[in-house]
DNA sequence: ATTTTATGACTGGTCAGTCAGTCATATTTT
DNA sequence: AAAATATGACTGACTGACCAGTCATAAAAT
């Protein structure tokens, strides 16, 4: 079950959900495509059992480390900066995210439980940071609580870039992200580098 | 033929490249699939001609206003923050920009083209920006020059936002962006708000 | 021996791509 | 100017391959 799961994940992302046949993910992980049926009763059921799976316990962690933490607002972005910079660097979440963007117009399920659980977390955490800050002081300004999209867009553009781009024009994730996460802290606190 | 490519990009925006049938692609265009057939070679031709037929002068433009403008290098971040929203409201190039994320990794040569025309010639027009805002002493940072994409990524994510989790969370990109370029501008320049 | 788990050949339907033929229009002939 | 002929854009029924899902049968477990 975790094999057909591993299997289908690697194939649906490399030649998209549509374009991948049971026969090939069968092979792949070693059963017959008649053993899919017993654990999935379709193929979407497939798909969405595969996100599903993905999310796990993932941000509860980052969501406790953060809410525990006494450290001052900026050092929880850096933490979050860091915790989506590997997060987007395991390949299997990578090829989850970019799942759900190419089918989730289409599988709304897949879209509203990835929103759900992951993206909606997400952002809370992020309001959250930036509240603290403004609370005690630290941050002068509200735009990422207003847009969290905002901090989270370059991990986003990570995931798609490696899976899309990095061929053309490889790109290194962690020092982008430690960039952003920089910027975003200067023009949050008012000082300057 | 216009007819053809743009009831094409419809159907694969909304069903996905593989999902969607020729025989659909017909019917929505008011011809026969026979027809498709006299100016496409076949279905991934389609595909390819549908990505680079939206490419046209867009940016060419935008080369031009700011290579010939003579504002502050702040201004012309902004002015092309509001393009880059602009573009990415329009529906077409919104559904050209997901349709070769979600397919660019199977089809290499629409993301080689996309990424030539249109990523690499926007991360150049920012690394300009910066280079002239640097030279002139307006900013003090050069974080948007080494990663072009941090500029980029919240207009990417606008446009993916609008297919996929819209109808979730509604999202004001043209709102977005400005406070994007605005909080970028805080840290570039050192000044606060 | 019985239940549980797995198999893979099979079915019914789908779809990219083909091609023999149609017909509106243009060209040539008378 | 009327008839005869040629053109090629367009059609849609057809084909061969393909594939999600089924089910009769087999193997393994209890």
């Amino acid at each position: 079950m975790r094999a057909i799961r591993a299997a289908a994940l690697d194939l649906f992302a490399q030649k998209g959900f549509s374009a991948t046949r049971l026969d090939d993910v069968a092979a792949a992980a070693g059963v017959a495509k008649g053993t899919i049926y017993l654990y999935f009763p379709s193929k979407q059921d497939l798909l969405e059992a595969i996100v599903a799976s993905t999310i796990g316990a993932t941000l509860t962690q980052v969501e406790q480390a953060i809410a525990a933490s006494p450290a001052p607002a900026s050092e929880l972005l850096r933490l979050m900066g860091r915790a989506m910079a590997l997060g987007v660097q395991d390949p299997e979440r990578r090829q989850v995210l970019h799942l759900v963007l190419s089918e989730g117009a289409r599988f709304p399920a897949i879209a509203q439980f990835y929103h759900r659980e992951i993206i909606s977390r997400g952002m809370s955490l992020i309001r959250a940071i930036i509240a603290k800050g403004l609370g005690s002081g630290e941050f002068i300004s509200d735009e990422p609580a207003r847009f969290p999209q905002l901090f989270i867009a370059p991990a986003l553009v990570a995931a798609i870039w490696s899976v899309v781009f990095a061929r053309i024009e490889p790109l290194d994730a962690n020092a982008m992200m430690e960039a952003h996460v920089e910027l975003l802290l200067r023009a949050l606190t008012g000082r300057t580098a």
